[in-house]
DNA sequence: TCAATTTATTTGTATTGACAACTATTGTCT
DNA sequence: AGACAATAGTTGTCAATACAAATAAATTGA
């Protein structure tokens, strides 16, 4: 047990369910703020380096796309791309098949950055994630699943 | 697996941890979501929620034990603490035995707002987690336990 | 055809968060 | 006592996020 509540004002089993949203955001916080660090030295935060590697791979090049992808609000990938392309590292432009859609293109500077920045990242994860077992994984999963699926949100597949 | 990505520039074990993290992040968003809409109706958002409880609890009555119980900077805390206070749901006072510290309390309105408020995000808390077994659990807090491990973190017990 | 709806995106506003710099107070060491 | 370090807290600045409202373009249906 990773906290011990003194005063309990509720039952045991409701406590564990508030101590499982409290690991929850530590570990995402720790993840985070490790892979911050580590990508400073391009002048990266963790996020940007996550939608430049999705446009890079092509599993995304809209707004739209890029959020679903990342589970986000398309207004905040919209602020993201915002940021993301005043520093140059990519362009949108308006598709001349359907006028409403916004494609995103790394620029060549932006390219040379991902090339980088994805090797030094995949170190930070693989050493993050080190000792824990497939099996382990495979669990965190099915929880995952499991609470999207009681939340409501379809998860794909 | 939850997310296929197409063309993998890096190895699978790779991708898996990536795909960790965004699985992380989903279910956080997710939960955070679900108590942000249960606590609406009473003004309050779900850190704030947490924070309240922590003060009526007695688990933490300073800005730093407040940062420190939710592995938040101080300085996050005590925007926090502003906001609540200008709800009208905490006092901050100079302690007199030491003058650096300074002492949170729940007003009688703030006392009142969350013991209406967290019997609701206690029964979305259970449903969030329903059908995850105490296994489950375990394995989620051990996960926990070495990736914070890894990074560094010593984590309480 | 054309009005209504849906889809794609952006912008306004607010919350949440980190980091750095600052003030104020307390503790330590010589 | 006095200098220096450690602790507690706030404030400035910026990134990241959500929700609501607005705009523009495409689709649908009568």
């Amino acid at each position: 047990m990773l906290l011990r509540l003194r005063h309990s004002l509720y039952k045991p089993d409701v406590d564990s369910v508030f101590v499982g949203r409290l690991l929850l955001g530590r570990i995402m916080s720790a993840l985070l703020e490790a892979h911050d660090k580590a990508l400073a030295q391009f002048g990266l935060t963790s996020r940007q380096g996550i939608v430049l590697m999705n446009c890079a791979r092509g599993e995304a090049n809209t707004p739209v796309e890029l959020a679903v992808f990342n589970g986000l609000d398309v207004s905040s990938m919209s602020r993201m791309l915002d940021r993301l392309e005043k520093k140059g590292l990519l362009r949108r432009s308006r598709t001349d098949k359907d006028r409403r859609k916004v494609t995103v293109q790394l620029t060549p500077k932006g390219r040379a950055l991902i090339r980088k920045a994805v090797p030094v990242a995949a170190r930070v994860a693989v050493h993050a994630w080190r000792g824990v077992s497939e099996r382990e994984r495979q669990t965190l999963r099915n929880i995952v699943h499991k609470v999207l699926g009681n939340l409501g949100h379809v998860s794909k597949s």
